[in-house]
DNA sequence: ATGCGCTTGTGAACGTGAGCACAAAGTCGT
DNA sequence: ACGACTTTGTGCTCACGTTCACAAGCGCAT
């Protein structure tokens, strides 16, 4: 995968920080700022002002030298490049426990995306209403991605499922796709997917974790070592 | 951030896919495989083989050639090395709708994860039981994690408060923490800090589905371009 | 034993990303 | 009008990560 495939292409890494500017951005809009250096917004960003700055570069020069950057015109700016200024419409796949949770979290809709459309396999919950939506059935999953003109897809089902409803959503023509169960999906290559898993996340830490105590336990040893050889 | 900062340290991007190697040798290891080839492996993983061996070699040789990976063998090493043979205990912070849902999400404790605590601010909630365990008062943090003898924090509050509570997680002896929260949490170095954010994931899927229309459209351009140059 | 076929483990080449350091370019006070 | 000061934008270097390609090693059939 060639992170840089078209001429004036945004690298990856930087498209997946974009979106933390604009969180910082917009917290300083609100607070009242005008302007911002690139050394307080990287700070507020949790980076450093020089990959900042690189990473601005490649939307355009916005900044003014000696100044810093235009808060509102930069939320502008970096809200265009993520295609954010029109709103994306939804549909999530799977209401149990966390589908619930997406349903009723008002974060996506303030960023630029518009839950639709909510389908589970479940009699019990079709029907229901779900943060204002209805719940559709299973079989109505193509027919509302057609009508709505559904592009993002979010599969909140159990594991064994997810492949097949990855598989109905692309056929219906979601072409991104956001995936919480815990498996790796396969679509055709100009199908996006992305995933958020817990699970690794936290077994990340768990090794970082035990390599932590590890080398505590290697420098007590050593300490050990050093007394027993004694002082000198 | 130096990522192979010590000896024999393995990658930081290996140890990221050490977890969906687990997951895709679980469920071989329930097929009944007894051993797995490196491009087998790969392609359940959706990594290339040759990065999967290189990974693989970070742990140690524990393939044969011309045969392959014992799978249970090899679950074992990789568990190991993520230290996932011990169970270790966490606290979630902030039971709202994302809180509850991972108090109830049985995929943690099959991997060597253990839910101890939970804990909230909302006096609705504490004392009633989520998932067979009882809410605790925000006060009484700092207490359980040193009693429990808590290493990772779970942080599902909202944004404003999510500083403090890491704050207090850390002065209380947390040294990894999983943030929900759409915030830059400021850590000691020592301390390790993850995020899950899904406006961010979809944002990023909003970028790349601008971006195919984008170039849709040009494609439109030419035809239309080329159409009113006229057939030759 | 020996050879054949298969798969691992890894050296080497390449591509991507991070960060330093500084010239270029602007602002602001005088 | 000018100089001092501030901050951007970027060339360059180095580190990290990915992928290719193949020799080394193992099992099995003969
Ligand atoms: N709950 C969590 O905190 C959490 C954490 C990490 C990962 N996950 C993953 O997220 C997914 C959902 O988790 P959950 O806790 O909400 O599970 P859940 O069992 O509470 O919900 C699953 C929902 O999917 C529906 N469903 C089942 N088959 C379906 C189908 N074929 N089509 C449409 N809908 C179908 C069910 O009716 C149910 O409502 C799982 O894959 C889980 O592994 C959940
Ligand atoms: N729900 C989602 O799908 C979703 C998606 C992405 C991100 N998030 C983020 O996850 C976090 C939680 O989301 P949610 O939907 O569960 O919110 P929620 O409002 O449903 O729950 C928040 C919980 O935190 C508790 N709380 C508030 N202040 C606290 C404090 N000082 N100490 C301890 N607990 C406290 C509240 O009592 C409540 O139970 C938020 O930061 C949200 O932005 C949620």
């Amino acid at each position: 995968m060639p992170a840089r495939a078209q001429g004036r292409g945004i690298p990856e890494a930087t498209v997946a920080r974009l979106p933390v500017y604009l969180r910082a951005l917009s917290t300083l809009a609100e607070d009242g700022a005008g302007t911002v250096s690139s050394e307080e917004l990287a700070t507020a960003a949790g980076v450093n002002s020089a990959k900042l700055r690189k990473d601005l570069s490649y939307l355009g020069s916005y900044g003014t030298r000696g100044v810093g950057y235009d808060v509102d015109y930069l939320v502008y700016q970096v809200s265009r490049e993520l295609g954010l200024t029109q709103d994306w419409p939804v549909v999530i796949v799977g209401l149990g426990h966390l589908g619930h949770a997406l349903a009723n979290y008002g974060g996506f809709a303030s960023r630029g995306f518009a839950i639709r459309a909510l389908v589970d396999a479940d009699p019990e919950l079709v029907d229901q209403q779900i943060a204002g939506l209805r719940v559709h059935p299973l079989e109505a999953l193509e027919d509302l991605v057609r009508r709505l003109g559904i592009a993002i897809g979010v599969i909140a089902t159990p594991a064994p499922v997810a492949q097949t409803i990855c598989d109905r959503l692309v056929s219906a023509g979601v072409s991104s796709i956001l995936n919480f169960a815990p498996v790796v999906l396969a679509v055709p290559d100009e199908v996006e997917v992305r995933k958020v898993d817990m699970s690794i996340e936290l077994q990340i830490l768990a090794f970082h974790e035990q390599r932590k105590l590890a080398t505590a336990a290697l420098g007590d040893v050593s300490r050990e070592l050093a007394e027993a050889v004694g002082p000198r």
